[in-house]
RNA sequence: GCCCCUAUCGUCUAGCGGCCUAGGACACCGCCCUUUCAAGGCGGCAGCGCGGGUUCGAACCCCGUUGGGGGCACCA
């Protein structure tokens, strides 16, 4: 065992980063922020990022999340160079088809001295805790370390079955944390983990470390939660290097947790903690990716908005904050509300479509009439939404035949005793308009309303509004006009006037 | 209990000893623009947890303290 904790890995030159998360559950926000900063690191370095899936825990592990993975990281723009799906020189990239892999450097690191096997059981450690006088939760203690083989074959006499345990060095261990700056962990403060169950399956503590090794990681950047078994990974990695099996210790560093409201890390019960809710509420990839990037990390202290290429120019892992940034919704969506007014019109419009399949507006199919008519009415609905799923409520109305559009209990109350008046003087004005364009309609409305009946624009206007949208609260009312056409304006107006009487 | 991390406006952050009477963004509040709602423009409110040092000088360095978070599994 070496003397000194050799904490700067002796590696082939260039980056190498992985994501390694455990397919369980629905991929969330914190898990996609942590793939972010690896791949944003691997791209700035012109490093090289691996994507591995750790399922050693058959129990919780789903194919389903597997594939929720893969989804939410191509949805939000993330590429790997190895690793699942791509392939590599380190195939397999899936934990469970790694097996072998693992026996033979247990068997190794056991021949080596740097495991052992351990007998007790966690209540016999508790006991001797308890027996001793010392706190129950101190965690193991040692006690199999130096077990006789005669003491061993006794206790299999017994029937009993060892796990494999890792011989924790007695220094200090010392990790230069990329982010947080040299964290020293006391000798001793590490109770021996276990690396592998009785009967030989591999746990998370080896083969962590042990795939980093083999796939010759230079740098560990994941969640804050695994920094305080840095120590065991580290004693792992110097253990593998004395066997031969790696090359030395990769830098560690660790990501800021992203909390929810309150001081609770954000958690699965948090709607807006699952990725597919966000995108569902109409976030743009390239929105959240903004934000996300923003949570323990900055561009720049005056701007906020940027593109992917800005980010990938920009980002350094020395430069993440340490203390742990609130996933805020609100900033979130005005964040993505600034790329949305970013998009090409036509780009806008596309990407609107399957929110409105989503809220039943338009079928698989596009009609030419609704490609028309989304298309004339993108710009107008750019500017006022911050998530693509508000879209749906603003054009509703273009999409919707005449005689079933609802108008809205609020937006009909909303109308004063004149209502009436207006609506006629508006159609007689309209009828007479030859040219069905969006500034001769504002032109005669305002002449027939405006001046014709001296009332205020927003008194004038609001009953044709609600007439023809159904709403209180529409895109522009006269580029609407143009875009619905004289026929069915004429008729919505119509209509409502004719319900006023009732 | 032990170990570790962390601390600038409500929130996310810039700041890396003098450029700071602390900058930006979100949120909030005004005003302008305006056919509704937005967008946009202009302005405002608001912060270095506390106590000691070091230094000519501290948000920045050191020590302590308090607050917050995490870990102490045959889960990952």
């Amino acid at each position: 065992m070496t003397e000194q904790t050799p904490t700067i890995a002796t590696r082939p030159s260039g980056v190498r980063v992985r994501f390694c998360p455990s397919p369980t559950g629905v991929p969330h926000v914190g898990l996609v922020r942590t793939a972010l900063f690896n791949w944003a690191y691997a791209r700035h370095t012109g490093g090289k990022l691996v994507f591995r899936i750790e399922d050693t825990d058959a129990a919780r592990d789903s194919e389903e999340s597997y594939h929720q993975l893969l989804d939410a990281l191509r949805w939000i723009g993330l590429d790997w160079d190895e690793g699942v799906e791509v392939g590599g020189p380190h195939e397999p990239y899936r934990q469970s088809q790694r097996g072998d892999l693992y026996a033979d450097v247990l068997a190794r690191l056991l021949q080596a001295g740097h495991l052992y096997e351990a007998f007790s059981t966690p209540d016999e450690v508790e006991a001797r805790h308890r027996a001793a006088g010392r706190d129950p939760k101190l965690g193991y203690d040692g006690h199999d370390r130096s077990l006789t083989a005669e003491d061993r074959a006794a206790l299999r006499e017994q029937g009993r079955e060892p796990v494999l345990r890792l011989r924790m060095p007695d220094h200090d261990i010392v990790v230069d944390d990329l982010v947080r700056g040299e964290i020293t962990f006391p000798a001793g403060a590490t109770p021996d983990p276990v690396l592998a169950r009785a009967g030989g399956a591999p746990l998370y503590t080896l083969v962590n470390p042990v795939d980093d090794a083999a796939m010759g990681i230079t740098h560990v950047l994941r969640g804050e939660d695994l920094l305080s078994s840095t120590p065991r990974q580290v004693a792992l990695h110097e253990a593998l290097t004395d066997i031969g099996f790696s090359t030395g210790v990769p830098r560690f560093g660790h990501l800021p947790y992203v909390m929810g409201d309150g001081n609770r890390k954000l958690s699965k019960r948090d709607p807006e903690s699952s990725l597919f809710v966000l995108r569902e509420r109409g976030f743009l990839p390239e929105g959240l990716l903004n934000y996300l990037s923003l949570l323990g990390w900055a561009l720049s202290g005056e701007q906020h908005v940027f593109r992917r290429d800005e980010l990938v120019a920009a980002f350094d892992i020395t430069d993440v904050v340490g203390a742990p940034a609130r996933f805020d919704l609100a900033k979130a969506a005005a964040i993505n509300g600034s790329h949305v007014r970013l998009l090409e019109a036509g780009d806008f419009s596309r990407r609107l479509v399957p929110y409105l399949q989503g809220a039943g507006l338009v079928g698989e199919e596009l009609t030419e009439a609704q490609v028309q008519a989304i298309e004339a009415a993108g710009p107008l609905v750019q500017p006022r939404i911050t998530l693509l799923g508000e879209a749906p409520g603003m054009l509703g109305f273009l999409l919707t035949p005449d005689d079933a559009l609802e108008v809205e209990g609020a937006a009909r109350s909303s109308l004063r005793e004149d209502a009436g008046a207006v609506l006629d003087a508006a159609t007689s004005a309209l009828e007479a308009l030859s040219d069905w364009e969006a500034s001769a309609i504002e032109a005669t409305l305002r002449e027939a309303l405006v001046t014709g009946m001296d009332l205020k624009p927003k008194v004038a206007f609001g009953p044709v509004r609600v007439a023809v949208t159904g709403r209180k609260v529409s895109p522009p009312l006269f580029e609407s006009l143009e875009i619905l056409g004289r026929v069915s304006s004429l008729a919505r107006i119509a209509a409502l006037r004719a319900n006023l009487e009732e």
